[in-house]
DNA sequence: GGTGATTGGATAGTGGCACTTTCCAAGAAG
DNA sequence: CTTCTTGGAAAGTGCCACTATCCAATCACC
């Protein structure tokens, strides 16, 4: 097909395309002569992933560059193409935080680590992405003044590790690493919102249930 | 204290809070002469949770605003207060979608809420941010070919909604109403970002369990 | 009481970033 | 042959969260 084809039944603008062609987010088309090109199905699957990170995600271009140079980097093994794309994904800004407050939430995170027997996680520790955004959001949110305890912190993992075991379930349907490690991020990017909105939708029910109207 | 000292103890330029005072995400502090103005505890505190928002939740300054205004909005009782709070929060853009995707996706999130005894929430239904962001979501996440059935989707909700019990309990808490709004507003931003993070540690953990590094 | 620094407020400017627009020459289409 | 379309390069746009510059009033210190 061509740019005007793919633009069509991507529902993105031909110049977006030109911009992501531009930025490597899309491999180039076939060339076809000089000024024509053409584009296949793998192109727009890629487009909609790239619209999805970008639109939903908020994953900023040079971001997504990166993950999906992950995701096509067939000289890894699955567990690395995985984890080297989801933690190419962008987390909220490091609020810097040299202070008091983020080593008492450190020590507070490492303990109830050990205490679920997340012993990877500890291992790894400074080293993922996921670690440091846990410590530092904690760490803000003491500084608001809603500290929450590790046992209480511990409670919301136990959850999380149930979604997280649905979340690896639902990847083993793919066979292909590159789909495993499309699926995962696709499964970070997308899925958050959705769980967000349970949560929210969740929240009003019990409101409602506990308060009423 | 002045304008520099809350700008020292909130770690935020001077001129950001300049801005912040504008654009009427902090209230004027008390003026005391004609270009001396006083600051207290609330606007510290209030000015923290500005910058939560902003920068971890990333939620634009007119949301913030608005998100502002209802929690100060005292002619609001509990529930409606903290609702109004939630609902002006951000949601991710809602792809338009008036395709046969999202008509099927409605009607299978429909059942699910139906299943799980989720009363409320289809009563209120298209009404509530967090639905329309559930249903267009799923939709995008059918389009790229990662769909998930009603049955997989009723399993992650059954955890979503253990979490937002524990929400809630944090919630009781509080007694003020004021407070209640805050918190609930600063656990949906803030607290989602911890939960992803455990999200994500725990996938790592389990990974790592099933298939080693 | 004089004097330099500081304060709050108004206004204009900056930088980043995701696009868009404009142009162009080579091909395709009728 | 002529009219349209195509892909590509380069410059421009719009939004938005700040940030820099001024200014006059007033504070703090000698």
């Amino acid at each position: 097909m061509r740019l005007a084809e793919l633009s069509e039944r991507g529902g993105v603008p031909v110049g977006t395309i030109k911009y992501y062609l531009r930025e490597g987010l899309l491999p180039p088309g076939r060339r076809v002569s000089a000024t024509q090109a053409e584009y296949d199905e793998a192109h727009l699957r890629r487009l909609n992933l790239v619209r999805a990170l970008i639109q939903i995600g908020r994953v900023p271009v040079a971001t997504a560059r990166e993950v999906l140079g992950h995701i096509d980097d067939e000289s890894l093994g699955t567990t690395f193409r995985v984890g080297a794309a989801m933690w190419a994904l962008p987390h909220p800004p490091e609020v810097p935080a040299d202070d008091p407050t983020t080593a008492e939430v450190t020590a507070g995170v490492d303990r109830f680590l050990g205490d679920l027997g997340w012993h990877h996680a500890r291992e790894i520790g400074a080293l993922s992405p996921s670690y440091r955004q846990l410590v530092t959001t904690m760490a803000t949110l003491t500084r608001l003044g809603y500290t929450i305890g590790p046992d209480t912190l511990a409670a919301y993992a136990v959850h999380m590790e149930s979604v997280a075991r649905l979340d690896l379930d639902q990847l083993d349907a793919f066979d292909d690493d590159r789909e495993k490690a499309e699926a995962a991020v696709a499964g970070a990017v997308l899925f958050e919102p959705v769980l967000a909105a349970l949560r929210r939708l969740a929240q009003e029910e019990h409101t409602t249930r506990r308060y009423g109207l």
